[in-house]
DNA sequence: CTTGACCCTATAGTAACTACAGGCTTCATA
DNA sequence: TATGAAGCCTGTAGTTACTATAGGGTCAAG
């Protein structure tokens, strides 16, 4: 199976699929004598996983903790537990500062008119003063990280 | 007042100060003999303002429109009423997704007992099926974007 | 024998910073 | 007056997970 085959076949590009192999994520497969990559169905398995994990929002770095637990069938698997459980903390906790965010929004929006010239606008006010706090101290940096594209 | 002071001021990094200054956000201030930048306190208001925006999760995009609705002081307000509507409707979207991204990994965390090998794991199985349905088939892509780092 | 669809490598761009490297300036202290 | 630390300057490279070229080779059909 050459490359366009494969990403078809998993909803992906053929320039995400040499991304993953140069960032290690999958492995170099055969090349047939023109230089194309020549790829088995244990590739396409493992693609689909690698997918299907940045699809629940993981990082190439939890991925690959994933595979080499896989890899290792010395391991059991609460390595494999582990990871998707910290993983579910990470997106749970990047719920909770959204809907902090989420209200702290719908009380900016409330604050306007709409019809005020911007000099008197409320919502400006409110961005231009301090803000109450940010939305979440105990993290290094100021609370809104990582959720930014 | 020189950038570190400012910096401090307004809990930044001079280092992202003058990244904002570079991209448009914050105007150029005077600069001493020695060539230092000396701000005024309408830097300090306006770099507060910016702040607070990235704090609640706003592109460089989304300010410099707000910004530039604040200098139009021709211009009334529904335009900055305008942002934050729709910048509470991306939190919101945001929410949503991480919101079915959870469930899914609570479903997944449930398929296997911790103990076996990783061969009849069923978290690893489950990753590497093909998934139930991407999180939101209508938006061009996935559905997990715009949710990593 | 040429056209078009595919494949290859390598490089640059995206967002919003962060982190240097290498070099001035300023200020307090010895 | 010398010196050392702290602060400032510019410019560049790194981060994440891709995406989008540029410039070229390969292959099957007509």
């Amino acid at each position: 199976m050459k490359i366009g085959e494969l990403a078809e076949r998993t909803g992906t590009t053929a320039e995400t699929i040499r991304y993953y192999e140069q960032k290690g994520l999958l492995p170099e497969p055969e090349r047939t004598a023109a230089n194309y990559r020549e790829y088995a169905p244990e590739h396409e398995r493992r693609l689909r996983m690698i997918r299907n994990c940045r699809t629940l929002g993981m990082s190439h770095a939890e991925i690959l903790e994933l595979l080499s637990a896989q890899d290792s069938d010395s391991d059991d698997c609460s390595t494999v537990n582990r990871i998707i459980e910290a993983h579910l903390e990470h997106v749970q906790e990047k719920i909770r500062v959204l809907q902090q965010l989420e209200s702290a929004l719908h009380t900016l929006a409330g604050q306007c008119s709409g019809a005020n010239g911007t000099d008197a606008c409320g919502i400006l006010k409110g961005l231009t003063n301090r803000l109450a706090e940010p939305v979440h101290p105990s993290a290094h940096r100021s609370g809104a990280d990582d959720l930014h594209r």
